[in-house]
RNA sequence: GGCGACAUCGCCAAGUGGUAAGGCAAGGGUCUGCAAAAUCCUCACCCCCGGUUCGAAUCCGGGUGUCGCCUCCA
């Protein structure tokens, strides 16, 4: 398997730090508001990363934390003028809430920044008794210069920072690059006693800490979006040097952004959807289908008629399964003969090349598409429907099947009647009433297929 | 100012040296009582200019354009 490494630049043969076993980290939202599109892009993609190396045989632990103390949480909780404990725990929950929603598994390990604050004081004491650290006026700074390979992951040199233009000035920093440990907090802010006093930890060392203690010194891979390469991932990984020698993470991954008319869609400009709200108009699986047709280093333009569009792609799949009754098959998985197998094979070996869903969701049309050809043989069309469901799992889909499907129950029964009181006023040539029949069920979201096979019908994909 | 990414059919998009996947949309044929579905067929000299090579969308140089990071950000 090769992963794009952000460290390196170039694809890397993906060795794990223990044989058998992903060790995988993800960042989390900050719980100040709902996430939107663009983090659920991200967060899809590990959800994929992690479905695809467990497929492989990997035994995988993922963890995504959650930060739950931060500037924006406390600016959030006087704009709704309710505790700040209140805005974590409600947007968390939302989290929690949304990411299920769109058909995320829950990852091995969500934790709390919050219940990691003694933790992160020790690592800022070690941090600080090594000498990468300095205290001033109550804050807690970790001095860039103390470290030789500061800026390898993100390819910058500390000298040549626009310093004024971007970075803020602070007169306590010795360096305008050395980024906060431990921040001195204001009246009436949350606040944890320290050696330095009252305050809080700094967001890169949240990370650092949690992600170590959960997943060891050195995991496998650390992800995000491209955007958190610089600063949070190089200050993670400078700390984490720092402290014991020893690299944070063998990979790191980075997803590229979701734009909005070609600009990043962030919170902070403004041009954003929730994901919450786009779930209301569209089918998880579309959501997932629309992100997984591109690279996940590549930029995404995102806009509601792109996502209208995938609607018919996705119902490509379930119709596929609907022409071989895929429920009632489904518990009997045939030996895969040597097309069905090389469909799987490919699958396997375009994931293993940096993850490649584009690729892999062409296989999953291609497959629809043979299912769907009753020039195929039947025995070979189921065969193609199981690979379909198996690798399509894998990316994420068919989760609800049974929901998608339903046939057997008692309406299915009945339009499996009506079917048949049409074909007998088609025989009598009473194509009056076959027709009404066909567009009173058309009305309630049935729709009849005429098949050179005899009539199957399936309901209007959302 | 420093660093980086991208430019492929009407739209979305894969492809990193061997002659352009896939999806959406469109047109035509078959099938059909009619339709839909299905199926078959059609639809790109890969931003521009040079260069390297037997051969380049793919490598190199130079343009043009778009975007990102250097501040919080998935």
């Amino acid at each position: 398997m090769k992963i794009y490494n952000t460290q390196t630049r170039q694809k890397e043969d993906f060795t794990p730090v223990e044989p058998g076993k992903v060790k995988l980290y993800a960042c989390g939202p900050t719980v100040y508001n709902y996430f939107h599109i663009g983090n659920a892009r991200t967060f899809m993609f590990f959800d994929v990363v992690r479905r695809y190396f467990e497929y492989a045989g990997y035994d995988v632990t993922f963890v995504q934390n959650i930060t739950d103390i931060d500037d924006k949480i406390i600016q959030q909780s006087i704009a709704e003028n309710v505790p700040f404990e209140k805005v974590a725990e409600h947007y968390t929950k939302a989290f929690f809430e949304d990411t299920k929603k769109l058909g995320l598994r829950p990852t091995d390990h969500a934790p709390k920044a919050t219940e990691y604050i003694g933790k992160m004081i020790g690592f800022i004491r070690d941090l600080e008794k090594k000498g990468f650290a300095y205290e001033a006026d109550g804050d807690v700074y970790f001095s860039v210069d103390k470290l030789d390979n500061y800026g390898s992951l993100s390819g910058k040199k500390t000298d040549e920072q626009m310093v004024g233009a971007r970075i803020q000035e602070n007169k306590q920093k010795r360096n305008p690059l050395d980024f906060t440990l431990w921040k001195k907090s204001k009246p009436g802010e949350p606040t944890w006693n320290s050696p330095w006093g009252e305050g809080r930890p700094g967001w890169h060392t949240e990370c650092v800490v949690m992600s170590r203690d959960l997943l060891g010194d050195t995991f496998d891979i650390h992800g995000g979006a491209i955007d958190l390469v610089f600063p949070h991932h190089e200050n993670e990984q400078a700390q984490a040097y720092a402290q014991n020698g020893k690299p944070l993470s063998n990979y790191w991954m980075h997803g590229g952004f979701l734009n909005m008319s070609g600009e990043k869609m962030s919170k902070s400009l403004g041009n954003f959807f929730t994901t919450r709200d786009v779930l209301k108009k569209f089918d998880p699986e579309v959501i997932r289908l629309f992100f997984l047709s591109k690279h996940y280093r590549s930029p995404i333009d995102y806009s509601p008629e792109l996502l209208e569009e995938t609607k018919s792609g996705v119902a490509n799949f379930y119709d596929a399964l609907d022409f071989v009754d895929f429920l009632k098959i489904e518990g009997n998985k045939p030996q895969f003969g040597e097309k069905a197998q090389g469909f799987v094979d490919s699958f396997k070996a375009v994931m293993d090349d940096d993850f490649n869903t584009a690729k892999a969701v062409a296989i999953l049309f291609d497959l629809a598409r043979l299912i769907k050809n009753l020039d195929e043989p039947i025995e070979e069309r189921v065969q193609y429907a199981h690979a379909l469901v198996e690798i399509g799992s894998v990316l994420g889909f068919f989760s609800n099947l049974d929901e998608k499907l339903r046939k057997d129950d008692l309406s299915g029964k009945l339009i499996e009647m009506m079917i048949e009181y049409r074909q007998l006023f088609k025989k009598e040539k009473n194509y009056a009433m076959a027709d009404k029949i066909r567009n009173d069920l058309n009305e309630i979201g049935i729709e009849l297929l005429d098949t050179k096979d005899g009539t199957i019908w399936k309901s209007k994909r959302k």
